[in-house]
DNA sequence: ACCTGAACACCGTTCAAGT
DNA sequence: ACCTGAACACCGTTCAAGT
């Protein structure tokens, strides 16, 4: 939450690692990944470079605490006692809203694997797992798969975010990936174009939850004691 | 000098897109992702950066080569008429070992939405579902899961390649990531701490697969027509 | 057509010096 | 303790000039 004890004064606080990461989701979200220097953060802050160096170690360190930031909020949003299987897609849910909101922590997000960020998503998705009634040899690679699959959407939306920057329509943007794919040589591609009808009636966050639901069926059916 | 004629003559031979992709995954693959710049890649090649950019726009355009090279090979390794589930097994693992010996593709990949390399793989997976008797409706959405879940992956693999780029010797590396996760809270991350235990028994190719098999069960499951 | 390499604009990071 | 900002080493890319 916000600073304790006096609140308001920005322009004369004293600077603090939240006061930059805070600068630093200020600026990514405004202007992409690629716009986040030390020399756009230290205007923005009206300070030297040296001063953002006191209270942070370095751009990682930063990105990592600036993805942490945007993860937590999404977590703490999505904590909900409610069943486990409804809890893993409201978890996963919550992740994909806050990558759509945020596109470069898609970016980010995948290249942290023991940061604070992903072990927050992993216990998250890992303990319902636990609630669902898995067996204990099983959760780790359940777990996983759903975490990896969480991953990859996150790193494909940054990456659509990067290429399509320009456009806001939505239609406009479904557009111009059919036109990507219809440039591919049919004859070597046919599921390619094939698929590429499909992609006007197209919703990329239906497809995400159909790629959770997917994985929760094999992980009932793999679970489930009477199978085999 | 007087090589003008011989066609497999390497060092004298004229620059060309293929030679510098080639030189570029070179270094790659010898030095990690980060080492790729245009003055190494001038200097192992005895030219000047203007050359380069004769035969290719930008970086980005070299690292998408240098990618699809490798997807490229990974997959015609990987073409068997086998029957297409364990096709789908053989395509993914394939992606996985080119990642695990080429980290910096893990990284490269979650880039490329519409990129050759990332269509080749969609394309490879598709026509596998459509062979395993997945209903049209269904196939893009299974095709995605899959895709998306190997990104993942590899985004991971390609993280983690960068942190323990030290550790050649896989029980070190083992040891590392388990004292990362006893770092934890242990009340904050109990599935973590749990989960812990069980890396020593742990093969990251084999948990790749078992989320594989997941995912195909799930499928499975899905486009069962007498289910529901 | 293809190549050279100096030059440009920009970056993350350091550090002596200030308060 | 905290901040300043010039300086350093390095980067991708351009371009006038060569062959």
């Amino acid at each position: 939450m916000a600073t304790k004890g006096q609140r308001g004064e920005r322009r004369a606080g004293a600077l603090s690692k939240e006061r930059i990461v805070e600068a630093a989701i200020e600026i990514l979200d405004a202007e992409g990944g690629g716009a986040l220097t030390f020399r756009a953060l230290t205007a923005r802050l009206e300070t030297g470079s040296g001063a953002i160096y006191w209270h942070v170690a370095n751009k990682d360190e930063l990105l990592a605490a600036a993805t942490g930031e945007i993860i937590d909020r999404a977590m703490a949003e999505a904590v909900g006692g409610a069943e486990p299987r409804e809890a893993i897609r409201t978890i996963a849910l919550g992740i994909f809203d806050a990558i759509d909101a945020h596109p470069w922590v898609g970016a980010q997000l995948p290249r942290e694997p023991w940061q604070a960020a992903m072990m927050r998503i992993f216990e998250g998705i890992g303990g319902r797992l636990q609630a669902l009634g898995v067996p204990e040899r099983a959760r780790f690679d359940c777990a996983s798969a759903l975490v990896n699959y969480i991953l990859g959407v996150a790193g494909q939306n940054a990456a659509n975010a990067r290429v399509f920057a320009g456009e806001v329509d939505r239609t406009a943007y479904l557009t111009a990936i059919a036109e990507r794919w219809a440039q591919h040589d049919p004859a070597q591609f046919p599921f390619v174009r094939q698929v590429a009808a499909q992609l006007g009636e197209h919703d990329d966050r239906e497809q995400f939850l159909a790629g959770i639901d997917l994985i929760l069926a094999g992980i009932a059916a793999v679970s489930r004691p009477d199978d085999k």
